[in-house]
DNA sequence: TTGTTCGTACGAATTTTTTCGTAGCTTTAA
DNA sequence: TTAAAGCTACGAAAAAATTCGTACGAACAA
């Protein structure tokens, strides 16, 4: 079965998440630079890091600027719906869709700080009104 | 690289989530069993699903009581354990660890209902004690 | 007993993902 | 103007994940 570029299932690869995490915290970047990002993790070759994200504009999950040397590539889709796709799935594959489970164990297991709980509670009021 | 069973390192494959999530619901079971609850997802052959679960019970992800016939699959780690480093390496990769973060996508995002809002205040009242 | 069904084992093919080597063009500094 | 360094393109190897065919033993019904 193929997969084609209409397709709006949100399913990056593992090395695929490491580059969008790196286009997430910096924004727009070359190849260089996110190589050298993922550097600082794991030993990576520039050009696997350039193949990859060659790969991921043909797929459609980053854009890129072409008018210079440097290419600069972007995130495709907005940072935040990527994001939404992937926690739903998230939530669905581990908790059934329940996002109260989810959060019982997030905030269970965790060493929490109280400026986490007070953003969390801060939030639940604003859904209140 | 290798890895090795003590490698506490989590992180099972898709394919690898989708028999979790079936032993996660169901308890422990066989790979007939399993296969049937995939197959109305996807198409899947048998031992396709023999095999995934053979290879997961190798890598210590599953165990499996061979004293009958019909083996029968469980999981390896507790369930809770498991999900726990999941969403810990999920919050790590998109929400750069901040939980508030990801608790604000999950409730802006979605439409959670009433109940669930409930359940999670109480919750963080519970927490406050 | 015998054949049909159901189970596991397991090698191997296939597909997907990841990695890298090499070619060739551009820029830069001497 | 030339050498070195930096960039992209891209085929292809390597590794990982997925799928399946075949073999063969156990259970079970006729």
């Amino acid at each position: 079965m193929k997969k084609d570029h209409t397709d709006k299932n949100i399913a990056p690869t593992r090395s695929e998440l490491e580059i969008l995490q790196v286009l997430w915290a910096h924004g727009p970047a070359t190849v260089r630079f996110v190589n050298e990002e993922l550097s600082k993790q794991k030993e990576v070759n520039y050009t696997t890091t350039l193949k990859l994200m060659q790969i991921m504009a043909d797929k459609g999950i980053l854009t890129r600027d072409e008018t210079n040397m440097k290419h600069i590539y972007n995130v495709a889709e907005e940072e935040q719906k990527t994001k939404a796709h992937l926690l739903e799935k998230f939530v669905d594959a581990l908790y059934k869709g329940s996002a109260s489970s989810l959060v019982m164990q997030l905030l269970g297991n965790r060493q929490t700080s109280a400026e986490e709980l007070n953003a969390i509670k801060d939030l639940l009021h604003q859904l209140d009104k």
